[in-house]
Formats: structure tokens, C-alpha cells, sequence
DNA sequence: CCGTGATATATCGTGCTGATACGTTGAGTC
DNA sequence: GACTCAACGTATCAGCACGATATATCACGG
């Protein structure tokens, strides 16, 4: 249960791995993270703060101003339980790694991952979106038979899945080539300046989309 | 509230729209329609048929077979007051019409919407999306400085958003050429056989994306 | 006949989302 | 110095989506 309640645990693990924060400051950055569509609520923050709190993943401190504001702020620390469970799910190539959320939160803290995870992590995130694809493009035309708008709608959606197909084939070979030649770069290389590629265009998660979801 | 909410059940008019259909079947068809990722469950289907029997908009009748199968079916058909309803939700261009979720439910059912309708909603969404895409862009880097895979994540989701800007541009191209001209084709009207286009590419919702969302 | 898988209806717990409330701090401005 | 206004900051609630699960019927093949 909870999918998507242990990825925003997890990516506000993250992001005290680095440095405590108070709750809005980490709002701010999970909503730079992750999401540029719908922002995250402090409805879910705050709840998710509570569990892992609970879990002794994190604890908090009541601070009283940096420097010139003495206004009262609730600081969030991880501590090293927190740490070591961090590392754990990070490194977990579990069921479910490969969702939406799931997957986005763990791509974000790629360069905290070993190579190896990182690859599992992309590929399996990859035959994911390949199901869908086919899924997609084996439905056809969904029932409706002919309208413009409902084909066209289809159309876009599918090429988004594609692009978003190339994008991670791409990340993977990416990997594949540092990982031979020694530890060189590590990200996306992109080819060259790109435009016009020959090369199918696929896209974001399928449900966004132009597309979607909703 | 309840922006989701009022999504799919403007969906579900729609379908019933054309034909009476059963939960099983309905189900199937929305997921065809909309949400290309995850799927939408009972548990929202049918909490949603209440609301719309409650409101008068659709009524439900227990069928025994349509040939073979005496198998007990309950089918739902959509009332006058909720034909008028369907009219005038996909024609009010009100606030949060340009959402994901309500944007993708109009787009579907766009045959059944005049012309300049259509126009405001693709107008809106575009608005909407450049939003999106200014903030992105504007948040530069987001705190983490140099993460390699960090500005990977951001560069694709930028590219996905702007893909999808220039998917609405075209289809409003489109919709105000065949606006001039009489009433032609509808559609896309693809420019030509596409591919390599030195255009800059745009893409999903954010939020979804590979980026994402959601 | 018995198992398997598609069809079909339904509910439940967990927790996300959007709205809202309330209070503080700092900067501008007249 | 008093006023306004936007950003900061913590917090909660109603409504509902989602995934899991329960139950049952039917078609088909072995």
C-alpha cells in the first residue's frame, strides 16, 4: 500500500540527507524535485513528516532564527536509522520501483545510486513503458471508430510514451558506455545538437500526457 | 472542488452519451479515452455513478441478457437532464476547464463542441502550459547546483512541456484555418509527412513526465 | 467436471488533493 | 509611525482517488 506515500517519504529523506529543513523550505524543494504539473500539498507533507517521524527515520527540532528573524521554525533532521533506510529503499530494485513517482524520486537521487542500481533501475522503468506502449498501439482505435479529435489525441499520446522510450534508451546507454570506459559521464550525452533525428519521439508518463490522465 | 471528481463524471456522461452501457464496460471504455498510465478503479467508478444517479443525471436499469448470457447486468443510461447537463459543462469554459484532467475529458468529446469553444479551451490549456513553462525555466537550477542527473530530469521535462506547446499551437493553427475556410477538416492536419522538424519539441503534462508529475 | 481466465459488481483502508485558516516577518510608502 | 501587502510558516478538513480484495457467473479446454 501507500506507493506513492513511500516515495515522498523517500524524497524527503533525500533531501535531509543533505541538510535539515523546516517544512516549507522542503515543500519548496520537493516541488522542484518532483512535480512540474500539480504541487504537492502540505495535506500530504505534513502526514508524510508525522510517519516518518514516527519510524524514528527523522526527528525535530524547534529552532529560534538564523540570523536576523527570530521567528519560530520547526527543523526536520534525519537521523542515521533514517540514513541507513534511505540507503536501503534507494538501492531496493523492489516491485514497484519502476512507477510514475517512484521512478522520478529515485532517478533524482541517481548520483547517490551505484551504477549498477542505477542501470536496473532504467531498464526496468524502460519494459514498463514498452507495455504501455503496446498496450496502447494495440487498442487502436478505442471503440469510437473514426474521430479526428479522439485519433489525434491518440496519436499524441503515443508518440509521448516513444519519445520518453528514446530518452531512457538513451540515459542506458549512457550508462553502458561509462560503466566500460571507466567512471567518465556519468548522464545524458546527448549525441550531438540534435533536431531533426530520424528517430521516433516518445514521451512522458503516459498518463499526463497530452494526453492524460489524468 | 472535487476537480478530478467532476472530470469523470462529465466523462462518463459523455459515453452514455452515445449508448446505455454497464460498469465492466464503462470502465473499459474510460481507460481507453482517458488516462493512458494508471487506470481508473471501481473504487472510483462506481462512487461516481451514485453521485450521478443521485443527481438525476443518469438512471440505472437491471438487463438479463442480451442473446445468449441470462447473466444480471446493470446498465446505466444518461436522462434528458443529463444530456443538458453534458451540454452545458463541456461548453462552460469557467475556471480550471485547462486543468489535465478536465482538458483531456473536453478534448475527447471536441466533435461534439463548436468551433470557438474548442478554440477558447485549446487557448486556455496553451496559457496554461506556458505557465508551467516559465516557472520551470525560471527556477533554473533548482538548489542542488551541478547534479548531473538532476539537470538531465529538468532538460527533458522542459523539452516534454514544450512539445506539448507545440502540439496546442498546431491544433489552433488548425482549428482557426478551418475556421476561415468554411468548415473543413477539424483535425490536426499534420503539416506534412513530419519528422525532422527543426522546431523546438514540446511534451505531457509536467506532472506525468519523465519528468514528472504527478 | 474441474480449472482457468475473462466478465461483472461492489466495498474498504490509506492517504492524496485543494481549500482554508491563522499567524509572523519584512519591505515599501505616504 | 501607521498602513498595506506579499512572502513566509504551520496546520487541518472534506471529498474522493487508488489499489487491494471479495464474490460470483460464464466460456472454454482438457
Amino acid at each position: 500500500m501507500a506507493r506513492k506515500a513511500a516515495s515522498l517519504e523517500l524524497a524527503v529523506l533525500g533531501l535531509l540527507h543533505e541538510s535539515p529543513l523546516h517544512g516549507y523550505e522542503l515543500r519548496k524543494r520537493l516541488n522542484l524535485l518532483l512535480g512540474w504539473g500539480r504541487l504537492l500539498s502540505y495535506g500530504s507533507l505534513y502526514p508524510a513528516l508525522k510517519r516518518l517521524l514516527r519510524a524514528g527515520w527523522i526527528t525535530e527540532v524547534t529552532a529560534t532564527s538564523p540570523g536576523v528573524s527570530r521567528r519560530q521554525r520547526i527543523v526536520y533532521q534525519i537521523t542515521p536509522a533514517g540514513r541507513q533506510h534511505f540507503g536501503e529503499q534507494i538501492t531496493d530494485t523492489g516491485p514497484s520501483a519502476w512507477e510514475d513517482d517512484s521512478f522520478n524520486t529515485r532517478f533524482a537521487f541517481f548520483s547517490r545510486t551505484d551504477a549498477d542500481v542505477r542501470l536496473r533501475i532504467l531498464e526496468g522503468r524502460l519494459s514498463r513503458l514498452q507495455e504501455r506502449l503496446d498496450r496502447a498501439q494495440h487498442s487502436g482505435r478505442g471503440g469510437s471508430g473514426d474521430d479526428r479529435y479522439l485519433s489525434e489525441l491518440r496519436r499524441h499520446s503515443i508518440e509521448s510514451v516513444e519519445r520518453e522510450v528514446k530518452w531512457l534508451t538513451d540515459l542506458i546507454n549512457a550508462e553502458r558506455s561509462s560503466d566500460r570506459s571507466a567512471e567518465q559521464t556519468p548522464a545524458a550525452t546527448r549525441p550531438d545538437q540534435d533536431q531533426s533525428d530520424t528517430t521516433i519521439s516518445a514521451a512522458p508518463p503516459a498518463d499526463a500526457t497530452t494526453g492524460n490522465t489524468r
